[in-house]
DNA sequence: ACCTCTATATATAAACA
DNA sequence: TTGTTTATATATAGAGG
């Protein structure tokens, strides 16, 4: 079978695999967003559009 | 010697340790950030303050 | 502040349920 | 599509330079 765990840094070619690398990608990128801030005492703004125009968001508030 | 690789998600007291913290991770977040608005075709904006208020960013442009 | 090392933890690609 | 599995890759904590 194919190698696991490795990727090209190119587009993602197949659409359904996209979509599913987005998903996934876009969780751990949140956590570690989320992280950051907590552990380090930072503030943080991430946006993300999906390749469909839906918006993901998250910010920090230390002020909320 | 304590285990490594390991964290408990709060604040790092030690002031040393959590500005060691921040620019690794922070190296780290931006780095997922541009992986996934390649691999995925993604519009991914980032805006990071450190506790000291200095800014890092991050905008994937389609358009630019 | 910034590097290297490396053990360990975490993320994740592909397959499949 | 949404989740689980599992092999592999990547991130990173802590120590040291």
């Amino acid at each position: 079978m194919a190698r696991r765990g490795r990727v090209e840094l190119r587009r993602i070619e197949d659409r359904t695999s996209r979509q599913v690398r987005f998903s996934k990608r876009r969780s751990g990128l949140f956590k570690k967003a989320f992280e950051l801030a907590v552990l380090c005492d930072a503030e943080v703004a991430l946006l993300v559009f999906s390749p469909a125009g839906r918006l993901y968001e998250y910010a920090s508030s230390r002020c909320a």
